[in-house]
DNA sequence: TAAATACTAGACCGTCCAGTTTGATATTTA
DNA sequence: TAAATATCAAACTGGACGGTCTAGTATTTA
């Protein structure tokens, strides 16, 4: 039944994204409470009435907003795949990834998005949930694969899943929680070199080290 | 000039420390937005005036309230510096600090304390710069200090100190994220010994790799 | 054309809330 | 006692905001 066709005027799909738009701005700049269903109207150059007609409320938007933005956060998992049935060594893949993975961490919409999350998670846990698969725990298991691929099945499945989580909490490291407190400002391209390069050798350090203890 | 006398019937400490001790309580449980100076003033069982005569605002009154919880979410300092002194070694001193320190970031007051500022570190990010060098800046300076101790010249500052923030970085793990999104409940104990031990372990191997490139 | 639905602009309602005002009472010092 | 300040209870102000309603216009299908 996708193709009935409903009577009168259909509703717009452009201004339906004119208001998600709209909206996941404007709670990522000035979070949920800050955020009032007449400003999003007016952003989006479009009436109230039409606002709710698109959207049941404003947890209903604040939802979808969420979701959208999401879907755009993400690793790049393709190239990572390529990545690892390439030639590099899992140093450099580590460095690869390790790249995307922090300028995934510092960028500001990112930062913004996980701002808004954690002070609404008491009130909307579905949509931290939401969150937390879409991004944190995405990101997470494209590592873990492609370090237990370079294990050769030297390393088992939670080894390999143990060092995505410690590799991630190095990248982390105390920019993150800074960044999220507003007291770090992005790290320019070489320090994000640097800071990657040393994490990765930490964690090769330890991949080495539980690869030799399973011979 | 402390002893000047003021003429007149004096504020009433008491109510002060109920007033901060109510407000404390409810922008924890119910963050910036959601907690109102009625309630507030109901909750210390005094009138909306008296609020009003000892905090300036809304605003002072949040500052006053976080920086008091600041005070007494600390690491036990004495009781570490003490641990070095003894004859623990290097991993058991470790996993001391490694379990006081999971324990302070899974007390659900502590993650509300980072909820709320984290929520509020674009108005505030006076009062976010006064919780991280309260909190986690004073932890990290604490153990970076039990780990040069125990490199006994062979470790520079440097990597003293990076290694402090990746244990800090590892015990963390995927837990304080999670934990800060609503989506994951404290460890048990046993959980929390089993996670310390394991990055403790870590942490020992990247300390004697780099005091061995030293030698 | 007629029915149905979308959309607009703006008024409107009820609620919540920060902060003020008022007028009375209590406590402290001079 | 008198002056000064704190405290209380409660009303009040001014504004913001989520959500609804209205009345008129636009668009689409039958």
């Amino acid at each position: 039944m996708a193709t009935t066709r409903k009577q009168g005027r259909p509703k717009s799909e452009e201004k339906y994204h004119l208001i998600l738009h709209a909206a996941s701005c404007l709670f990522l700049k000035e979070g949920f409470a800050n955020t009032s269903m007449d400003t999003v109207a007016k952003a989006s150059g479009v009436s109230k009435q039409t606002v709710y007609s698109h959207f049941e409320g404003k947890d209903a938007l604040f939802q979808a907003a969420i979701s959208s933005k999401c879907r755009s956060y993400q690793l790049d998992t393709q190239q990572l795949i390529d990545a690892t049935s390439g030639s590099l060594s899992l140093l450099e893949c580590l460095r690869k990834v390790g790249c995307q993975f922090v300028r995934l961490l510092q960028d500001p919409e990112a930062i913004a998005i996980f701002r808004v999350i954690i002070a609404e998670a008491v009130n909307s846990l579905h949509v931290a949930t939401l969150f937390y698969q879409a991004g944190p725990e995405a990101s997470l298991s494209t590592l873990s694969d492609v370090i237990e691929k370079f294990g050769e099945g030297r390393l088992s499945r939670d080894i390999a899943q143990q060092l995505a989580v410690d590799y991630c909490a190095l990248l982390k490291g105390e920019y993150h929680t800074m960044m999220l407190c507003g007291i770090q400002s992005p790290l320019q391209d070489e320090a994000i070199t640097a800071h990657v390069n040393s994490a990765a050798e930490k964690i090769l350090l330890l991949f080495t080290h539980y690869t030799q203890q399973h011979n």
